[in-house]
DNA sequence: TAGACAAGACGCAACGTTGCGTCTACTCTA
DNA sequence: TAGAGTAGACGCAACGTTGCGTCTTGTCTA
């Protein structure tokens, strides 16, 4: 068993080693293979995604992939890595509308445009068809994304600008359902209007 | 049942409507074929869901599958019928409040309760991951679906209800969006409090 | 301290399994 | 008799596993 495995930490750049250490895998195999699932994922999409394009993708052996991920949801979930953390935390402008029109335009733009936004969408579409992923996708990933946009709200709570008995579980559906009610289901496109549009009517009902 | 006519015409048990076959194909064959994938999607899974496992419960030939249905997708679309319609069109009390009230119950019942609605979020995770099955999802379904949703809006504007220059489309996604996000993404329920609340929230800031 | 050794990651290649979609052979029925 | 039905073999593709040989690197010992 790999003794640096105690965490999710892997020593980077750092040290030259390219390849095979004795106690750790190959940090080269493992971003070849993280970003040839990227890149595959927008080239050919979810449909047409296989572990052994994967590898020739990566230039790395299937059983290299099998060695380190049980699966190919596994990569995935692997790949979605802190893309949330890093495009979706809300900023902090001191100002509500300021705060919910640029969260939820990075939201929409999140998902629409990004290839990580592409990630998520597969990923949710993978959960939708096998409860166990749909379990793992939420602890792993989207309870903490559900966190950080509750912020914004929790912040303005704590200001004085939302009555501090609001409902914020209810708030974030009512402002990122409509969003993402629209690229998974609808399809149509999120524009900047219709993200302000939510933040302008949440506003004219909840704020004092 | 299904008995819209679109390209995909077929026999009905009494009339005589025949396409391009002489004789019509099987309605008991169908009408197994389309139960067993009903049964198999709740019973295993999308995931484990196989066309031979249909054919099988079904007590049907592979081939007499493949004869009408050109993918296991196809099943899907066809198995959904007119659920949606059944399910989802709206009553009207003749008050935009009951009106709404009781559609966003249907909707949130529909999709947690029903086999129908577990139909509609396999397809739904079909479609992300293809988008040529998207298309086909709204084109097929969806786009009736939306225009039963707007319904109860339109009836109230027509009654001077709501302002005549709401926009129907916004207001469709403000009041399913967020039902709809829970139950594919954050998989929470969606008890009758919250739709009473989506609705409640939505008249006070838009009714005259 | 050099060289042998051990541990294990890696690539290559073959394998068995599964499900798909096609095909043949035959039966049934209007 | 044509067309729809059943039964099931077939080839294909992808999955996931396995064996084998190579390479790198830490450790042990002469």
């Amino acid at each position: 068993m790999t003794d640096q495995a105690s965490s999710d930490i892997r020593p980077d750049t750092a040290g030259a080693r390219h390849s095979g250490n004795r106690y750790g895998r190959s940090e080269q195999a493992r971003r070849a293979v993280l970003t040839a699932v990227d890149d595959l994922l927008v080239e050919v999409g979810f449909a047409a995604l296989t572990i052994e394009g994967i590898a020739t993708r990566a230039g790395v052996a299937k059983q290299t992939i099998y060695r380190w991920w049980p699966s190919k949801v596994d990569i995935l979930l692997d790949a979605l890595g802190d893309d949330l953390a890093e495009h979706l935390t809300p900023a902090e402008h001191g100002d509500l509308e300021q705060d919910l029109s640029a969260h939820l335009a990075a939201v929409a733009e999140f998902l629409t445009e990004s290839d990580a936004g592409a990630m998520l969408r597969a990923l949710t579409g993978v959960a939708l068809h096998d409860t166990a992923i749909a379990e793992r996708l939420r602890t792993e990933h989207l309870a903490r994304q559900r966190e950080r946009d509750r912020l914004p709200l929790r912040r303005a709570v704590s200001r004085g600008e939302l009555p501090a008995q609001l409902d914020l579980d209810s708030a974030v559906d009512q402002l990122l359902g409509p969003i993402y009610y629209r690229v998974l289901v609808t399809g149509q496109p999120v524009p900047r209007a219709f993200t302000e549009d939510l933040v302008r009517e949440f506003l004219a009902r909840h704020r004092d």
